[in-house]
DNA sequence: TGTGACTTAAAAGTCAGACTTATCTTCGGG
DNA sequence: CCCGAAGATAAGTCTGACTTTTAAGTCACA
């Protein structure tokens, strides 16, 4: 599922990273490198390249006499894939999904007004794939095959508004709808109106009707706004 | 206005960094490490520093017996404000703010309009301030204090939205800004339409108005996004 | 007592060299 | 023609010595 660890500075990110994130070294702790080498068993050389990449992060400032400092969450690079799998996984996730679903309901109708416009023949076909399996997978508690093909149609939209911050949303989108099959209580099928969308946006974006393709988008991330309020209100 | 340099490989990666994302190195390129440090007169450890830095942005892979390879476009970590420098002060600056103020055009009105429900009272007087400051330097060529209020207004419109995604963007927000008065032709003042939409959202904002605040905000970055296909067609 | 210059020491930063490991390539046998 | 072993190559790791920055403490002088 995740990209394969190479590297020794690699596996210490792994510990190091969900550490931070998960407020067990708070903002204000001050890390010290040789410390930190002794605590994960590397050389200095192998710590250094890990902290450095923390500090590309933005998670964290390493200064000469004072020693590595966690910096405020505000100064997170909240962006980055790999802070955002990081925090997910930790303790304030279902602050951390609110805050992605709220930015879904801002990219996604804007990125399928953009796909109706700009999606090439075969994204048209796939969307319309991707919907036909999310029909044939809605009934009979085939949650992970529904899951697959939700994902795929979202980042095809993505990748079809032709914008690549957008596109670059795939991976976030494909987490958050994740966890939201996999971490939340979901009994039952998905909510059909929910995947009858599903189908008229693919259609609209066949169509190169922008502006129902957007507002069939707006109704699908509201909805999974309001699915969110309900469960973790 | 950059943030110092702290250490060689950070000045490394200042000229590496936009080297990759300029193209000075395409996609598939293969360096490798140790011509990197000769190249550069720094050590192998600092080298390394400065390309898990590379990778951990998605710009490059290191592979053993291969070499550190530059990694295609559409791999890489495009909303890591430091890429977003590089590619900024690159050849293709003008997609790369055309992207940026798309993705605008899809958050600010969403953020305006959680802004009119959230925003506290500083915030509400922040942006009445701004938008006063705006029409104070509207006229006589002020540009470079225009400049200054119209980023701390979106800034503080961004922040109040309550959501940590979209507060994240006021840096982004702010570079489009600056490269559009720096960098394009900016002979006349400011379109006044938009001073006026900037005063009526702070006005929307204090008066609890999400609806109005959401689509006036719209007014202004479709404004932009217009703007940007009048000068860059 | 307060202030400013000087000293000290603590921690990160840098470098060089030796060694290890993964993996691509090549070559030889079946 | 295919497969497996051997070799070569470049990154990865570790260690120790040294440098540089800078926070903090100290002391003299006003």
């Amino acid at each position: 599922m995740t990209a394969q660890v190479r590297g020794l500075h690699a596996r210490v990110l792994e510990s190091l990273g969900p550490a931070i994130t998960g407020g067990e070294y708070p903002p204000g702790s001050v890390l010290r490198m040789d410390e930190l080498s002794k605590e994960f068993e590397v050389s200095r050389s192998v710590m250094r390249e890990a902290v450095r990449v923390l500090e590309s992060m933005h998670l964290v400032e390493s200064r000469r006499r004072v020693g590595v400092t966690v910096l405020p969450t505000q100064e997170w690079n909240v962006y980055d894939p790999q802070v955002i799998r990081w925090r997910l996984a930790g303790a304030d996730r279902p602050r951390q999904l609110r805050s992605l679903t709220v930015l879904r309901s801002a990219v996604e109708p804007t990125a399928a007004g953009l796909a109706a416009t700009n999606a090439t023949a075969e994204q048209c076909a796939a969307l319309t794939e991707c919907a036909i399996g999310m029909v044939a997978n809605s009934r009979g508690h085939q949650l992970e095959g529904y899951l697959r093909h939700d994902v795929e149609f979202h980042r095809t939209i993505l990748r079809a508004s032709g914008n690549e911050m957008f596109a670059r949303l795939g991976d976030v989108v494909a987490e958050v709808l994740a966890g939201r099959t996999h971490h939340q209580v979901m009994f039952e099928d998905p909510d059909p109106a929910a995947v009858t969308l599903h189908v008229k946006v693919a259609e609209a974006v066949r169509e190169r009707d922008a502006a129902r393709a957007e507002e069939l988008t707006r109704e699908i991330t509201l909805g999974a706004l309001e699915e969110l309020d309900v469960l973790a209100p």
